[in-house]
DNA sequence: CATGAATGAGCGTTCATTCAT
DNA sequence: TATGAATGAACGCTCATTCAT
């Protein structure tokens, strides 16, 4: 709860700030939210966290729930189309589509400060069901669908197995989320021994993900039937 | 809101009902709490979804805060304590014990009304600090140290990569943790086709994290750093 | 709050004890109304002090209001026909009447649990005026009458100055009320050396009031219009 | 009940208002307090009663507990140390002393509307020990001790008898007290004509109670020991 | 008669929202 | 434009009262 911003170089600093006023009530809106849920959320404690009044947070948002529908709509899908583009446009191994896609995601959402919409948008959709209506359709089903013509691409290259691939997507996101509601519920309790380091896990995900659509051999003498001593006879003639 | 219950054979109806009261709160709160939140869950409307008037329930409940208390302790970590005998006397392949955590974590946890508690304490842990230790303690951390456990038998016998433990528990938990937050945040948005039938997913997710794991031919030119020939010499000497 | 009562050679003791139940009630109703106020006072509390349960006190009264009016009726001006006949009776110096008055006071009501009610009709009055017009014409206004005319005699006999036996009655009157109110408010917090004997208060009043009224030397040459002829003895030199 | 304040010229009204604010609903509050008892008495009617609405008592003071104690810490002892540096100077006659202290009592305290507190505190005293504690250090005891100090000084100057000087303070006070709880008691079911004038009341309380503890012929056949012979010359024929 | 589970009107308190300044 | 005093609807909780057992 910063009270006094000392605002790097502050050139007319009225005007500058009511410019940035939305911007600073969103980015304090959605911590806020993020860590205690909407409801609990009071929307003096957003407007001192942003360093102004009561009153004047109702200059820019109509009301709470618009607030909170601008902080989804704000920080919800933004940086989707360079990775729809980027996917479109790789000719490399589709393997490296996965990882390029998981980093991303990391770098671009799941390591910002707008991965707490994650863990928003699982906590209120059902009081909000317009708002998870658009985030479905913005966020989550994009994201999806490009993992799935990924995996349909490796499947269609002959670089993964014949997979279901929504059930890839899916396999593929769920660490992902995973990670962020996480990060944000249980593990500021969590010893810090147990919280894993984001990136290690991410690039264990990727390779443990990879290998597990890849076709080769399984290495596993459970469930795919095969002779016990069967060196990878390397399939895909 | 049932008004009447039949109550087949009801021998003094009124002590009766006094023992299944508490049962039947909680299962009511337990529902409300999962799909709306804590806080915009109002305890009338709890007694009245269990067919009984607000000061009934205070008759069990000294609060809306020890109701909510009595929700989670009364739907967490009831069944953890077989699945960790039933890991300690598996003597078969480790593969199969993954498979078999995955499938009976649906059957026990997954599958049944409880699964709402995970979304609820990712939304609440910040709420009820104490809650989530309690969770964190008596649930996640168990079953994370069983699964830890399990992947270094894999490690040890030889099936699988030497990967770090804690991180590949993340791995196997989080799309099992995926499934029911989706299942009770933005699924009743989803379009029926994006929903993956539970066990389909389960069973692929079984497929690619053990195929992930296992020592064998990756298919992954790509990041496995791998002695290219390295033909699994069959481990377990 | 008494959980089992003994109850001394209980022969019957069910019948015994539904005969005495009002009583009991009453008895616990005045001192917890005494001690916790009306309002705070809850009708579950009175039921417990006196052994029964919260249903059985609506057996035998209609409401927690009739209840309260009971007490009151129940412990309001029982012995006041006794007194006013020994008044009317007596043939003594007026003095004796007056000290006899205080002292038959303290054994009769002051010193008993029913001195309580002062306090409570004091608390409740606004409340329930048509208890304390009740109250007034049954307890207060005939011990007052009486006084009156115990004034009213001294001063005809020439034993008292002439004073208005109306402010006369308030002033032997206000020590004794004071003496209970005190006791059941804020005695409790005194430091015990604080608290007066009340025996020894009543009889320093009685001697103090009496002197006061009666005629001869007031030893006081300020305001007290006295015969200029009465040259008090000075005692004391 | 007042709606609208006319408020004698008014600059800037709004801040105005919001100083004299707390100020009106201690007074409000103290006289619905003083009527009706603290239970009985509901915020909304303090808060209509100082022409607000609820929520706006809740910003000057954050529960009606706390109300309560501010009304109480308000009104508690405020003139008391003029009491007491006017009895340290005081050079005349003891009785003087006595009735000087009377008089101011009515004057600073018994005929304003702060006399209400006493009924106050004899009624909630044991619901909140805190505030009796209080009031009992803050302005019984200094009281108390005033006037036993004032007492005692009279029988140190051979005006008073040697009597108990803590309860000759009691004996003082207590008419006093008995005055004001009386007015806010049952004092408006009285028939006018029993209602004393409180100023005669209070002259002739001084006269009597300064008589009584004067040394001097005491009239008294009974207690006193007097010289037998003194029959009462008869006077004022 | 006695019990105590059940009820629901009522109150204290919170907080999103308004609006005079 | 910005403020914060004021509002009042809404909710958690209590407790007098009822009634099936």
């Amino acid at each position: 709860m910063r009270e006094s911003r000392p605002d790097t170089a502050a050139p007319a600093k009225r005007s500058r700030r009511k410019e940035a006023r939305p911007a600073e009530l969103l980015e304090a809106a959605l911590a806020l939210f993020v860590e205690k849920g909407y409801a609990a959320t009071r929307v003096e404690e957003v407007a001192a966290s942003a360093g102004v009044s009561k009153g004047t947070l109702f200059l820019y948002f109509p009301s709470k729930e618009e607030l909170f529908k601008a902080v989804v709509r704000e920080n919800a899908g933004r940086k989707l189309a360079d990775a729809q583009r980027e996917a479109a446009e790789h000719t490399g191994p589709t393997q490296d589509l996965v990882r390029e896609y998981i980093c991303r995601w990391w770098t671009e959402y799941g390591g910002t400060p707008a991965a707490g919409l994650t863990k928003l948008i699982i906590s209120e959709a059902a009081n909000f069901p317009d708002l998870a209506l658009y985030y479905q359709s913005e966020v989550v089903q994009p994201a999806h669908d490009l993992l799935k013509h990924i995996v349909q691409r490796g499947v269609a290259r002959g670089e993964f197995r014949e997979v279901d691939p929504v059930l890839a997507a899916h396999l593929i996101v769920a660490p992902l989320v995973q990670l962020v509601t996480w990060r944000y519920s249980l593990a500021p309790c969590c010893p810090p021994e147990q919280l894993p380091d984001p990136l290690a896990l991410l690039r264990l995900h990727a390779d443990v993900v990879v290998r597990g659509l890849s076709v080769g051999a399984p290495g596993d003498g459970a469930a795919a039937p095969q002779p016990a001593a069967a060196p990878p006879a390397q399939p895909k003639p």
